[in-house]
Formats: structure tokens, C-alpha cells, sequence
DNA sequence: CCTTCATTTGGAACCGCTTCCAAAAACAGT
DNA sequence: ACTGTTTTTGGAAGCGGTTCCAAATGAAGG
């Protein structure tokens, strides 16, 4: 393999102003760029990325932590980081986390390792103690759907996404709406709560609260919350679940019943995942690609250790996605 | 940040020393090693990950290289991979291409960057021309789901796939059965066709050729596929679709007929994506974790950069996951 | 033609580690 | 005590780049 000095012998040259060229330093005259350029190509020489790195103390690749479960999301987000990432030149180190000490065992090493310029940190949420380190050691962390008041973040305004798809409800007629929310413990169906809520008092008007069910993210819990509403006898024309897999749980209970969607029942979910579209499920879509380039600009752009000031966290507004499911 | 030279100096040894306690070199007296383990606890010592790759030539790191368009056979693949690499303390460097241009310049540029110490490529067909350079370059890499004869890979058997759905839907009593295969320039393609011509040999019997269509592998080729298959006045019992997706197109066809799967028509795909389970869709399941994880395996016990010899290409046997649309 | 100033160039020093060699130390054996 | 052998140790020389300084070259002006 040629290294930057075969490349100077054979130009005839120095190494430092193989470098020179190599690194697009003005301070080389027209003639010896082109010796060197000729020697380069002859040679089939590419820089070192690891000898450059140890120099320049730039590593050229930057950290994606991941958790394992949110395969869709994580996807859309991952194509926006690559799309910047490749345009500018940079690698992506990736960290997926399938099992909970894997989380801590990254956290507690990609400060110090020091193998990328800055992470990107999916869904997964950050304590005190790993931003803490993450500042100290100066590696700059972004993170993406997830919040921490000592970095900077990424978020979709979930309150404004549940707003969207009650309104959305309302506007076609339906007081009667079943909300299946996820569990009060995360922060999002705590936003989302209170964008239904809010959707109501738009109308001057309030939500049964009977009708509001709280349940996994996933399709076992949306089939049993809604199984749950109709054994205590309530029978809304309209629901809405905080998750699409939860409107899928709900979808199978209604054909179970032989109840039709959405003729019977109008049905509105959140995430807008792939089978979202080829049920015909109405839904809330999170701009994730977007969220995902934006995050690696930033931290391409060399935002400062530990901003979560002016701008921070930015919030993301979703888009209501009406298909069939909501009877349009 | 402290260096090896700091941690030399307070334990009054030389660097050597701390470089052998480091590596758990045994020519290290206990007392020694002892002040030196002292010196690297009072310091907070780390060794820097892009010195020693650069005086090792090792990066502890492989990379991944895939396609953007295999979402789920991706994410599982990569599950494979990230555990073992995880238990081996390696790094994952991934190269997602989206664009075909990109394939190009990662190919291109993965051998003399070399940023990892192997490489695993999902999917994507290697030419010959980059092959050799992998050689030349003495970088193992290894392919999963792709095959090239010079290079070491990982390979479903697509024939036995085929023939398990054949031979579930002929077991059935089904003998009118559409195929709806992917289009013959695909290798995978020309392997399910055998396969369902096995399955039907194995009877004594033969296929009706008519009932064969070949389409691109998405939703859309199925749908179309299904569609002229039924205004040519074909009526078939059973479908063999040759993906999921395809699958999918035609049970949206038959939907849209008043068609019942699978009370009038047996309907079987391939692949086992997620949605699969949610629709019901009995289909071929491939040990996609498996693979990543025996490829990473492969690759960090340091497979020789060009084998292609013995018990490779590696085959494994896809399953049959019977669901309720093939009515059993 | 000689000075002065700006630009281009070569190459040593350095980034932080591993590896190897030779020297020192420890240990045996006589 | 001395020699021979083995183990432990220090530190120089790389790994392949970048960066900086001083030297060389070139251009401009008198």
C-alpha cells in the first residue's frame, strides 16, 4: 500500500506538500499540484484514514446509539444522518443497543474511546450522570426523539401531533372519540394527552374521560384497551391511538367483532409506519428523515458541547396523513 | 487527557512497561505491573483507540455494507451482527447506500481507507472488478445474501425455500396454484422456479406453466401479476408469491374482487416481514439473524481474504411459517 | 543587477501507541 | 564469587499522516 512518501519520491516533492495537495492548501503552485495529482493517481494512493486521524485529531465519523425496537423510525432517521454524513465526507459508527447494559456499557465508553467526532443519540434517553460525561470529555451529543435538559435535542411536538389527528375527528363529526394513549410514564403520552384535550376545548367542548385508555405502544395493548372501552359497554364511532401498532391491535378487535373501519368506527393512529399505508391507516407522520439530517448538520457544524440554550430543544411539527381507516 | 507517557512517569517505569500491563503481556513482574495499574487508576487512563489501531494496523472494527431498499432483512441481519461483534469488543462502521453511485465509491474506497478490518456486504452484488481489489487489498469481506465466486458467501437456499411453499399448498390438495415469481434476471428467481418445479415433480406431476407469472418483487408487480392472471380466466387455488410484498398486492386484488383468503383462494409469500404475522400470511422465513451473526463470526476469526474453497458458498435452509393464509 | 517582500517548498517534530532489541536484573548452578 | 541462563525492563524506531519553521525560489521595484 503507497503511503504519502512513495507518493512525494515519486513526485519528486516533499511530503508536506503532498499533504498540501491532498488537503486543498492554496500554497502550492500550479505545476508541482499537477506532479503531485499525476504521482497520486499513478500510484492508486489513498490517505491513511486512521495515521490522519492520530494527527489531526479528527476522527471523520461520527456516533449513531440506537435502541434495537424502533426498527422504522430509526431506519427513516439513520437515511438522513447517512445522506449528510456521505455529503460531507464523514463515517458512520453505529451503536445498537439491544439489551439495556449494552446502553450503558456505550455510554460509559464512547466518551473516552474517542473513535467518533460527536453522537447522535436515537429514542433512547440520557441521565444526568452520561451528559455529564459526555461534556466533560467535550464530545459533542445530539439527540434525536429523546430529551435532556443539558443537550441539545431534537423533538416532535407530540401534543401538536394529537391536536392534528382529533381535530381531524372532530371535523368529520365524531364527539363520541376513544383515545388509547401509551403509558403516563413517557413524556409523549403525557404531550399527547394534552393535545387531545386541547383539541376538544378548541370545540368548547370536553372528552369523556371514561373513553381515555392508557396501554403499551404496541398491538396487544391496543387490542385490549379497545376490548376493555366495549366490555364497559362504551361504543365510540371514532378512535385514536397514540401509536400505529396500538390502531392495528384495535383494528383486529373491531374485525374480531365484525365491526367495520371505518364505516362503523373511524380509526386515526401515530407513526405513520410502513403497514400504516397499506391498511389504509389515517396517521400522524413524524419528519424523521428531516430530523435525522438536521441532527448530523448540526453536529457536523460543530455545535458547542453543552448549548440547550437559544433554540433548544427544536421542535418538530407532524403531519396529518389521512388515508380510508378515518373515513374521508 | 492523559497518555501512556504520563502513565509511565508516575509509576517510574518505561512506556514499554505500561504498554505490556496494557496487553496483558506476561513479562510483567506482579509488583510492577501493580505500581502501573496504580498510575492508571489515579490518572483515569484510556488508551486512545486511534493510536494504537495505527501502530497495530487493526481497527477493531468491521464495516456493513447495505442497500437502503432491505429494511427488515437489514435490521435482523445487523442484529446478527451487532451481538457478536459487541461480545468480540468490535465497533460497527456502516456504509448505507442509497444511491447507486455510492456503492461505487464506498467499494472503491473501503479496501485503502481502511477504516475496518472487514467488511460484511448485504445484498449487494460485488463485480469482479472490486472483488479483486478486496483480494489485492488483502480485506476479507464476506457476503451475505449475495453470492460471487471469488469471495466468501452466505446464501439462502432459494430452491428449498420454494419447494417447502410448494409443497405445503400441494399437501393441501391445491394442484391449480399461480406463482407469482420475481423477475428471471434475478438469480433468487430462477433458484424458486426450480424449487416449485420440484415440489410438482414430486407428485408426478407438472406445473401449469400458464399460472406462472414473473414481476418485479413489490406490492405493485403482485397486484398486477394477480390481476392478469385472473382476466386471462385463470382461476387458481392457491398463490405462491415469491415475496411478501408480492403476496400482499395479490391478497389486495383479491380484496378488492370479494375474494376470501383463504376460504377461496390459499395465498402463501416469502420472506416473513413484519407484516407477514399481522396479515396472517403464511410464507418462508430466513435465518437472517443467523447469518449476520455467523458472518461476523467468519470475518473476526479472520477468514482468509479469498477462500471460495471448501463448504463455501455457505447454504442455509429457510423454514416454513404457516399463518392462516394458507387455510390450514 | 541588487534588494525587498511574498510565495512556495522541504523536512523535522509530533500525534499516542506497539514492538523489538539490547541492557539490566534476577536467578541458578558450580 | 563467578559464570551462564532466564526474566524483566527501558526506550528507540516505527505506524502514516499534519503542521510548522526556515530555506529557497520568484516577482517586483529602483
Amino acid at each position: 500500500m503507497a503511503t504519502i512518501y512513495d507518493v512525494a519520491k515519486k513526485a519528486e516533492v516533499g511530503v508536506g506538500t503532498v499533504s498540501r495537495v491532498l488537503n486543498g492548501n492554496p500554497h502550492v503552485s500550479p505545476k508541482t499540484r499537477e506532479r503531485v495529482l499525476a504521482a497520486i493517481a499513478e500510484l492508486d494512493y489513498q490517505p491513511h484514514a486512521v495515521a490522519r486521524s492520530l494527527a489531526t485529531n479528527r476522527m471523520n465519523a461520527i456516533g449513531v446509539l440506537v435502541p434495537y425496537f424502533t426498527k422504522h423510525f430509526f431506519i427513516e432517521v439513520l437515511r438522513g444522518i447517512q445522506d449528510v454524513a456521505h455529503r460531507e465526507d464523514q463515517g458512520i459508527f453505529l451503536y445498537n443497543v439491544q439489551k439495556h447494559e449494552q446502553k450503558e456499557t456505550y455510554l460509559a465508553r464512547i466518551p473516552v474511546e474517542r473513535r467518533v467526532d460527536g453522537l447522535i443519540v436515537i429514542t433512547l434517553r440520557i441521565r444526568e450522570q452520561h451528559a455529564a460525561r459526555f461534556i466533560k470529555g467535550k464530545l459533542p451529543v445530539i439527540l434525536v426523539d429523546s430529551y435532556n435538559p443539558v443537550l441539545p435535542s431534537l423533538v416532535v411536538d407530540n401534543a401538536y401531533g394529537a391536536l392534528l389527528a382529533t381535530e381531524h375527528l372532530l371535523s368529520l363529526g365524531h364527539r363520541k372519540i376513544a383515545f388509547i394513549n401509551g403509558l403516563m410514564r413517557y413524556h409523549a403520552s403525557r404531550a399527547r394527552r394534552q393535545g387531545f384535550e386541547q383539541a376538544f376545548a378548541q370545540e368548547g367542548i370536553q372528552p369523556e374521560t371514561s373513553l381515555i385508555a392508557e396501554t403499551e405502544f404496541d398491538r396487544q395493548g391496543g387490542w385490549q384497551a379497545m376490548a376493555a372501552l366495549w366490555e364497559a359497554g362504551h361504543r365510540p364511532t371514532a378512535v385514536f391511538a397514540a401509536s400505529d401498532l396500538q390502531a392495528i391491535g384495535a383494528m383486529e378487535f373491531f374485525q374480531g367483532k365484525g365491526i367495520r373501519v371505518p364505516e362503523d368506527v373511524a380509526l386515526v393512529g401515530y407513526d405513520d409506519i410502513e403497514m400504516a399505508e397499506l391498511l389504509g391507516l389515517s396517521t400522524i407522520r413524524q419528519p424523521m428523515y428531516t430530523m435525522g439530517a438536521e441532527a448530523a448538520e448540526s453536529l457536523l457544524a460543530g455545535l458547542p458541547a453543552a448549548p440547550a440554550e437559544e433554540g433548544w430543544p427544536r421542535v418538530y411539527k407532524p403531519e396529518l396523513v389521512v388515508r380510508k381507516s378515518s373515513g374521508c
